[in-house]
This record gives structure tokens, C-alpha cells and sequence, in this order.
DNA sequence: TTGACTCCCATAAAATCCCATGATAACCCA
DNA sequence: TGGGTTATCATGGGATTTTATGGGAGTCAA
């Protein structure tokens, strides 16, 4: 499947497409995703396991550098920082895709997001994610339930609020 | 569409990989590790024994200009300033790799870190550490919890959220 | 001489590059 | 508006490069 790419300047993550993993463990970076991607910057993707969710958590330059802003400070010498720098880096992974746009997806992330041969990338605007294609079926309609339930919290604009509750 | 920056922009530790110290006793710094080394001036590391677990704490040019500063800024009086310094740079060990990117450990590193014929990479961001492989995947599973219990200290950035930061 | 440390080369595996192809979306023009 | 053409995309697979690792040979100091 293709998605519309006409007369958007595309700036955030969005839509979902399922693509294929192929023998060589490769998987192609949808097109629209890259060209957020690139726009950030650079041609790669950070990925991670998700703290919450058996998936993969995706984005690019921007969400690095707020991560790395946020801990910017904190003690060189403290184990209570090696804790979080340790949760927050030694699980991500820089990869730059190839000029076809794809990427081999570590064993670990393969691992935590039970993977097969098919990935759905899900667009959830400044990351993403990628979910086993099932699996993200079953959670898009629980969150589509709790989207309804909390869309008081969006705001009279229709714009997405930053305080949005946290998804469990 | 605009042409990406290709290679690496974000210059930081992350991701983990295990590697085998050999029979004499070197050890490869990971490829991705010597980029970020690299690009901080000069082809080697620097280790010392971590203050707080039993494993090596890493980094390259940057780690130490930060540790130098932040000894100045606490504007000690002289005794107390030695005293941190030897701590601190006493057990620190410069290393060049060799052009294969390997180094050979010192005994007191690896009797520090309890290490074997395996040791673990770990990016923290400014630094790294390296690890006997099993204690860091002990270590890694208790960071996780606690970066999760402390997840809102990070920011939005892992949390469901559209960003307030625009693209710099 | 021995032991510790280089430098250099070999090799297998993994990652990446490069090109081809089929499908389909976007474009163009009558 | 419709139909044909072009461009883009996801994917397959061969070729090439990079990486981690093993091991031989040379250097230097005790």
C-alpha cells in the first residue's frame, strides 16, 4: 500500500503501513517516514524497545536530542544516572538505511517486538512505532476506545495538547 | 526533497554488543564506539574502574574535559582537590587501539570488572561502560524498571505527546 | 630468553552497496 | 475525464566492503 503524499509538507509521523522483513533480516523505512526522517536531519532512524508495549519505538533527530537534553545534567558519578542513561541508551540503536531506504533490525528489538517477517510501522507524530502486524491491530482498537473515552483532553482546538494522559 | 546528511550526526554512545577477549588478552572496540571516539579527536580510550558497580566506565576526550571542569568548578581547597583528581584520574588508563580497534585490557580493569573471555559494550551516552555479560544484563533489567518508575523525570519524549520543539 | 606489546595479514560472518523487477501512484495530454 | 506514460516504492538477490577475531612475526625491555 501507498499513501498520499501530495501537497503536504510531512513534519511528523503519521499513517500506518505494513512491510515486509525480508531474508536478510532488512525492512524498508516507509518512504513518508523518511522524508520526516530527513528532515530532521539525517538519514537514519534511533530505535528502542518500548518501556510500556511488546513493540519497537522509533524517531528520529528530534526525539534523540530530547532525550539527550534531559539528561544533559544530571551526575557524572551517580548510579542512579548510570541506571537511567544505561534504560535509555545502551537499548537504542542508530541505524542509517541504505539508499533503497532499509534497515536490519537488531536480534534484541526483533526479539522484544516478536517479529516474524512483516512489521507495521505506526505514525504517532514525533516517533513511531513498529509492531508485529496482529498485534498492533488488537492494540489499535483498545486505543482507539481510550482515544474516545479521554477526547476531552485534546482541547477545543483539535489540536493535540501536550499533557495528554499516559496510554497503559 | 532535500538531500540527508548521510553518516552520523549524533556523536554519542548507545547501543550494547558483546565481544570476546581473546587469548591475548585484546579486546575490539566496537565500530561504532571508535566513530564517536574518533570524531572526539584521537584513536583510543579512556577507562577507569566505575565509582559505583563493578564494571569500566569509558569515554573519549569529551568524558575527560567534562570531568576536569567539573572538578575546577567545585573550587575545592587543594588537599581535597588532589585527593578527587588521583581518585578520579589515577585509575584512568589511556588507550590506543590498534588499527584492527583493539586494545588490551589492564589487569586491574578486568579484575575490577570480574571479566572473562566476554565483555559487554554498553553506551551511556557520554560515556560507556563494559561489562561481564551477565551482570550487565542484570544491571540493564533493574535500569529498565527504574527508568520506567521515573519515566516523567525524562520528559515527554517517551511518553505519548506531540512535541512543543519545532525542527532545529 | 622470556614476556608483553605491537604490526601485519588471513578469514568468516555480517552489513552494506548496487542493480533489477513488478506494482502502483502520480502525472500528462488529448 | 479517461487512458496511457512516467516516477516512485517495496522487495529480491548478487557483489562488495566492513567487522570481529585468530594467529604469525617483529620490537623492546627486564
Amino acid at each position: 500500500m501507498r499513501m498520499p503524499t501530495r501537497g503536504l509538507l510531512m513534519k511528523i509521523f503519521m499513517s500506518n503501513t505494513e512491510n515486509k522483513i525480508d531474508s536478510k533480516g532488512r525492512v524498508s523505512i516507509p518512504s513518508q517516514f523518511r522524508s520526516v526522517l530527513e528532515f530532521q536531519g539525517f538519514a537514519g532512524v534511533y530505535l528502542f524497545p518500548s518501556f510500556t508495549s511488546q513493540c519497537i519505538d522509533g524517531g528520529g533527530q528530534i526525539l534523540i536530542n530530547q532525550i539527550s537534553e534531559s539528561v544533559e545534567k544530571m551526575q557524572l558519578f551517580a548510579e542512579e544516572t548510570d541506571a537511567l542513561t544505561t534504560a535509555l541508551f545502551s537499548e537504542t540503536y542508530q541505524l542509517n538505511y541504505d539508499q533503497d531506504g532499509r534497515v536490519s533490525l537488531p536480534g534484541e528489538l526483533i526479539t522484544h517486538a516478536n517479529l516474524n517477517d512483516r512489521v507495521t510501522f505506526a505514525g504517532l507524530g514525533q516517533k513511531f512505532q513498529m509492531w508485529e502486524p496482529s498485534a498492533f491491530k488488537e492494540f489499535k482498537s483498545k486505543a482507539r476506545i481510550k482515544a474516545l473515552e479521554n477526547r476531552d483532553l485534546i482541547g477545543p482546538s483539535l489540536n493535540f495538547s501536550s499533557s495528554k494522559k499516559e496510554n497503559e
